[in-house]
DNA sequence: TGTACATCAGTGAACGCGCGTTCACTGATGTAC
DNA sequence: TGTACATCAGTGAACGCGCGTTCACTGATGTAC
């Protein structure tokens, strides 16, 4: 070795990094290489000695975002008691903070539609990942057997993911704000106003 | 007037309509502008007869998409009972068939992501529109108030959209079919199997 | 009715640009002695 | 310790291609007489 044991995947590393804020605030097709790396600190020409492809940083940016965001909210919650955990992470989740910022957000807002339209191979690695993620939720909900808890684990993700992608899709105005709210009310069974379906209390609302 | 008075109206609507399909196919930047109008068997060069850019037909086709779609609802819900028609919607828009045919469905969950990327002009005219399939959907929701089904109304498009996009995004497999099925479960208040929580019982449940 | 003309929706070649990718080269670094 | 050498991460010019856009032209159609 000429350089330093780690050196190459420690660039390698930084350019995942970067390229992950990046592809998350601008979409999987909305920057190109050369700023890619510039991001990095580095020119495009060194691209192919790190990723066969444009793709191939794709898929490894957003998995990357993926396991971050897993881990995060795992750490997050960890020294919460079980019962506040589920609703500590629906009110980060549905925030203008993480509205506002997509690039250190959760991937799936921002690239999960793009990746339905990629191969197969690139499906099965997004595939892992929202597995983990979804598990990871379904950790945090208590009172419930694994089945049912995987099951609200998953319909709680996509209502998550659908009200960030609509709220950051209708602006930052009024609708946006409703629709934020709107999500974090029925995840945490806030009844809406008035004539509302009956409801177990949420548990921190009494 | 040279040609029949509406010829050139006809071809633009052509134009977007066969675009609009393409579009939810492939992602806002999945198609180029040859390829649009080849959809309708012309040639690139008059594109701009009909259009000031690429852009533009962006959103009219995400525009007329979502036009339809709504109206589509409105129209399929309209001979039912008011208090089936909420789940009609529901389990039309969580089907496989809707999962696997992204071309003739809701345009949301396929170009709802790139559209927050867009400019604010374009935002508008995308919050215009998902104003009004908030609404649809607000009609069909009976036994609440206009603020409470219209709070329901959007976090019930939420879920649906979030749903539909990591089916799609999670392959075709059982993953995919378990996220369905998770949207219609609590969209539709079947409770989970076992230990789940307590609901009031849905309208074609018992 | 028939002919000359005017219109304009649509054609297709051409443009400039930016992108993903390749490749010969550089120069900082660690190793050998 | 000091010097010559080998390595290879990173550079930057160049490539070919496809894209959005422009534009001079065509030819089918409706109108005037």
């Amino acid at each position: 070795m000429r350089y330093a044991k780690e050196h190459k995947q420690e660039t390698h590393d930084s350019i995942v990094k970067k390229a992950s804020v990046k592809l998350r605030e601008r979409g999987a097709h909305g920057i190109g290489v050369a700023d890619l790396m510039k991001e990095a600190g580095l020119t495009h020409g060194g691209f192919y000695a790190h990723f066969a492809s444009r793709e191939a940083l794709v898929v490894e940016a957003f998995v990357y975002a993926m396991e971050r965001s897993t881990a995060a909210w795992r750490k997050k919650t960890e020294p919460m008691p079980p019962e506040e955990r589920f609703a500590a992470i629906v009110e980060s989740y549905l925030s203008s903070a993480h509205r506002d910022d997509p690039g250190r957000g959760c991937a799936l807002p921002a690239l999960a539609a793009e990746i339905g339209r990629e191969s197969v191979k690139t499906r099965r690695a997004f595939a892992g990942k929202l597995e983990e993620m979804v598990e990871m939720l379904a950790e945090q909900i208590p009172d419930a057997s694994a089945e049912a808890a995987r099951e609200q684990a998953m319909a709680a993700l996509a209502t998550m993911v659908g009200t960030l992608v609509l709220a950051r899709a209708g602006g930052s105005g009024k609708l946006s704000d409703d629709i934020l709210a709107a999500g974090r009310d029925v995840l945490l069974e806030k009844p809406a106003p008035v004539k509302a379906r009956v409801k177990k209390p949420a548990a921190k609302g009494a």
